[in-house]
DNA sequence: GCCAGAATGTTGTCATTGACAACAATTGGG
DNA sequence: CCCAATTGTTGTCAATGACAACATTCTGGC
C-alpha cells in the first residue's frame, strides 16, 4: 500500500503537533481551504508595497481585459455582489486607478476604464503578482502548481 | 495546441458572461478560491439540518480523533487562533456536544471531550458530510476529486 | 405612448471571520 | 524564588458576504 493510500485511510496519526486530523483527511474542502489561505496570505504580503488585496487585483485585471464594461458585467464575471463591488470601485476610484463614465447605451450603468495612473500602477502590481506566483511555485513545486491549475481551471 | 494551453495564454475571451478574466487565468489562487467557496457553500447547505459550519465540523472531528487534548493543541492542528477557538468551543459546549475538564497535568489548560450527545450528533453530521462529499464528487468528477485530494494532502 | 416589472448602482445593516492586544492564572527554567 | 512563556478569556477593529431598501432607468406587452 502506498503512502497516499495509508494517509487516506488514516492509519497514521499525523505527526504534526502530535495530533491527527481524523476524518478531515478525506475532505477536499479542508485542504482546499488551507492552501487557499496560504496563497492569499502570501499574495497580500507580497503585494503589500502597493496595498492591493486579491479582490481589488481581480477587479483591475478584469477591467483591463474588458475595458468599458458595466459594474454588473464585472461583478457577474467575478462573482462579486453588486453592493460589495460598488464599494470596491469607490476605493479604486479614490486612488485614481479607474474611472467610471456614464454609459451611452444605458443611463443606469457605468462604463469602467483604467486611468493612466491605473495602468502604471497595474504594471508594478503585475510584477509583484508574478513574484508571488513564483513563491507559490517554489512552495508547492512548479509541476504540482501546474497540475492544480489545470485541474481547477475547468470550473472557473 | 491543446485547449488548456489556449486558455492559459488567454487567446479566447471566456464566453461566460461574454467577459474575459484576463491574466487571472494564470493565478492558482483565483481558481482555488472559487472552488473552495463552492465547496463550503455546498457544505453549509447540506449540513443545514444540523446547523454545523465547516470550522465547527473540523473541531468536532479533531476532538473525536484526539480526545482529552488541550485547546492549544487543537488550535495549532487546525490553524485556528486561540481567541476564535475559545468562542467556537463556547458554542459547542452550549449545545452540549463537548465538555471541558480541568487538565490534571496543567491547571492552565482544559481537556476537551465529546459528550454522549456530541457523539450522537456527530454520527448524523458525518452522514450529511458524506452526502456533501458525494455531491462534490458529482460536481467535479470523482476522478478529479481524488487527484485534487492527493495533490493537496501533502500540504495539510 | 404607457405602465408594470426588471435591471443598475448606491447605501445601510447584520453576522462571520481573522487579527491583535490586554489580562489573570499558571507553569517552568535559571 | 523570580521572570518569561503559556493558556484561555474577553474586547476591539477591519474585511467580507448576505440581504434589504431605494432612486433611476430600461424593457416588453398592451
Amino acid at each position: 500500500m502506498r503512502t497516499a493510500e495509508k494517509a487516506a485511510l488514516n492509519e497514521w496519526p499525523d505527526p504534526r503537533e502530535g495530533l491527527s486530523i481524523g476524518q478531515l483527511e478525506n475532505h477536499l474542502g479542508y485542504f482546499l481551504r488551507r492552501l487557499q489561505i496560504w496563497v492569499f496570505q502570501d499574495f497580500i504580503q507580497t503585494l503589500r508595497p502597493m496595498k492591493v488585496r486579491p479582490a481589488q487585483y481581480s477587479v483591475l485585471l478584469v477591467i483591463e481585459a474588458n475595458s468599458g464594461r458595466s459594474q454588473a458585467a464585472i461583478g457577474q464575471t467575478l462573482n462579486i455582489e453588486r453592493a460589495r463591488l460598488a464599494r470596491l470601485l469607490h476605493e479604486l476610484e479614490r486612488r485614481k486607478w479607474i474611472s467610471r463614465r456614464a454609459s451611452a447605451k444605458d443611463a443606469r450603468s457605468h462604463s469602467l476604464y483604467l486611468t493612466k495612473d491605473g495602468e502604471k500602477a497595474l504594471t508594478r502590481i503585475k510584477s509583484l503578482a508574478k513574484q508571488h506566483e513564483a513563491q507559490l511555485a517554489s512552495f508547492i513545486g512548479p509541476r504540482r502548481r501546474q497540475q492544480l491549475l489545470e485541474l481547477l481551471r475547468e470550473f472557473g
